[in-house]
RNA sequence: GCGCUUGUAGCUCAGCUGGAUAGAGUGUCGCCCUCCGAAGGCGAAGGUCGUGAGUUCGAAUCUCGCCAAGCGCGCCA
């Protein structure tokens, strides 16, 4: 049950009692909250199909509405929109129904769901960037708001592990550190092996490499070698590759914990490599791939280019491994959804690749393959952004400088003047990063967005420090002022009502965030509900009032956080006690 | 050339599955701490919704054309 239900069953019946059976009635909160509090725009739809007056027909239904004493006021506004004002104490007597619910009123409309969720996609040889940003936490954040509404949901990180890269990360190590036992014939083991060379050498190594191997053929056909050889099992090569794999992954999961960015699996396209192979063998041998100039390729539909399965160097390409790892989570987790949370330039890969998957039978018909890019993170002059120095800033730059700025604030300011040092470097990096985060979500995902590290970083406007505040003084005062004694809840003040109104859409707004896999529906709510909470906590006053009011408004209080607890939870937000 | 994405207040963005007077934040200007956390609150000013047509009782929203910006178009991922 929440509100909006409430509400919607009166409409219907007061349709139904005019003679109008099947009538859409269009419910929601009003958008003009000084005229009413909701508003059903079904008579609109309604006197349009029927070719009726549609005031006429809201008329009608207003008089059925005016029966029920739920509605302290209903009537026509404008072309024929039914405005609804709710009686202050039916408000207060839902909030104890409603509000105390685990999940304040949200029923998912369907079944819950599988859902494979690829995200972050780290590349093993290369740093995290801005990129890695924006798909780990839109990923993430849209995974914790399909597991809030019931799915069962798996992230993976989609680890770049294999192919032309490590042979070339092979090769550079091996001239840097000749005497590495890995290369020797006759290698056994590592056992008892301290390798010479850390994280730093290896994401170094890669672009040494690419160089090098432009203008140098051995160096090239080498590389070359090392692939081959890693890919058939070479155990030297095997066992290197797995040192330096663990590093990249060692280095994202720490950065990605730093995030509050969870990863369920860290499949990587070294998983599916047996599998790939198979796989487009079938693909040849059933005539869905032809020879093309050497390569090997799916004709697509229409105008749209060619998937190129495997290169004429007989390589298999990112679109095989993507399609192999497609075969393998489906045999694994039989999912209903896949979706990709990568940049907005992969549209057309993506659109060959889900194509193929359908028309090969990989994955089945009823399958839905969904692709959900995200613009570019750009600079004031709206270019990609880059640091001072021109170069592409590495994610823990972005993460680090965040939370100097946080700490360097709080030095610089009046508040947290009673902190401990090790208190302040906690609540600095939770600041820190929910700034980074916030500013991440708060826009539409297929936008870029400008970034700008002062604002993310204000305390004042729609900021993840604002949010952050706003949410530490709830707990604050719920603490110092203790548990309401009842959950009896009076309206006294507009604040009050505007504020549990508002806690009542709740159901609404996490529907809209979850039918378009859009976190910052969440994050304007969020935003709104501190807004509200805010004028409350000022024109309230808890403390001082009557036991009754003091009661009613430590109820309000406690909802409030809750459900802001519960949307910060969805953004990977965490919300420290005091800052 | 074909395709994808974007264009809303000085700036950054919501609103886009058709509805009322297009909303926030920021910046500018003014106001509010004897009071539970002022990292807060209140108010004022600020918009031909890129543009032109069409559909509709009604368009920022849907359709088409045009303009502008960004991106992508077989052997990188």
């Amino acid at each position: 049950m929440n509100l909006l239900s409430v509400i919607n069953e009166k409409v219907i019946n007061a349709f139904k009692a005019c003679g109008f059976e099947n009538a859409q009635t269009l419910v929601r909160a009003a958008d003009r909250p000084d005229l009413a509090d909701y508003q059903s725009n079904g008579a609109l739809a309604l006197a349009k199909s029927l070719h009726q007056n549609p005031r006429e027909v809201a008329e009608k239904v207003v008089e059925e509405l005016k029966k029920d004493d739920f509605f302290s006021e209903v009537s026509v506004a404008g072309p024929g929109f039914i405005n609804m004002k709710i009686k202050d104490e039916e408000l207060t007597k839902l909030a104890a129904p409603i509000l105390t619910q685990e999940k304040v009123g949200y029923e998912r409309p369907d079944n819950p769901k599988t859902i494979i969720l690829d995200y972050c996609g780290p590349n093993v040889g290369k740093v995290l960037h801005v990129g890695h940003l924006r798909s780990g936490n839109i990923g993430d954040a849209v995974r914790r708001m399909m597991t809030f509404a019931g799915d069962k949901t798996i992230g993976d990180a989609h680890l770049g592990d294999w192919g032309r890269p490590m042979g070339l990360v092979l090769t550079e190590l091996q001239h840097q550190w000749p005497d590495m036992p890995y290369f020797k014939s006759d290698y056994a083991s590592d056992k008892g092996y301290k390798l010479p060379f850390t994280l730093k050498d290896v994401v170094e190594a890669y672009p040494i490499a690419s160089a090098k191997a432009k203008e140098d053929e051995a160096y090239m056909e080498q590389a070359k070698k090392y692939t081959r050889e890693l890919q058939e099992g070479n155990k030297g090569l095997r066992d290197l590759w797995q040192k330096f794999v663990d590093l990249t992954k060692g280095d994202t999961q720490d950065l990605m914990n730093q995030l509050n960015v969870h990863l369920d699996l860290w499949w990587g396209e070294s998983t599916v490599n047996d599998r790939c192979m198979k796989m487009v063998e079938h693909l040849q041998k059933s005539g869905i791939a032809e020879l093309d100039d050497g390569a090997w390729i799916v004709r697509q539909e229409g105008d749209t280019p060619p998937l190129i399965l495997v290169n004429s160097a007989g390589a298999a390409m990112y679109a095989a491994t993507d399609l192999a790892t497609l075969e393998a989570r489906m045999e694994e987790f039989h999912p209903d959804v896949v979706m990709y949370f990568t940049d907005a330039r992969q549209g057309l890969h993506f659109s060959q690749v889900f194509a193929t998957a359908k028309k090969t039978g990989i994955v089945p018909d009823e399958v839905k393959l969904e692709y959900q890019p995200f613009g570019s993170v750009n600079g004031a002059d709206n270019k990609p952004y880059k640091t001072r120095d021109g170069g592409v800033p590495t994610l823990r730059f972005l993460i680090d400088s965040a939370v100097q700025k946080a700490r360097a604030k709080m030095e610089s300011g009046e508040i947290g003047r009673d902190l401990t040092d090790a208190e302040k470097d906690e609540i600095s990096h939770i600041v820190g990063v929910a700034a980074l985060k916030f500013m991440d979500l708060m826009n539409d995902k297929v936008k870029n967005y400008i970034f700008d590290e002062e604002r993310m970083l204000a305390t004042e406007g729609k900021t993840g420090p604002y949010l952050l505040y706003a949410m530490v003084r709830m707990k604050s005062v719920l603490e110092k002022l203790g548990e309401p004694k009842n959950n009896t809840l009076i309206i006294t003040n507009p604040a009050e009502r505007k504020l549990l109104l508002n806690l009542y859409t709740f159901p609404e707004n996490m529907q809209i965030a979850y039918d378009n896999r859009a976190p910052h529906v969440i994050a304007d709510y969020l935003y709104r509900l501190c807004q509200d909470f805010n004028l409350f906590y000022h024109d309230c006053p808890i403390k001082d009032a009557d036991e009754q009011t003091k009661n009613s408004r430590l109820n309000l209080l406690k909802y409030t956080l809750k459900v802001a607890l519960i949307c910060a939870d969805m953004l990977g937000l965490k919300v420290p006690n005091k800052m």
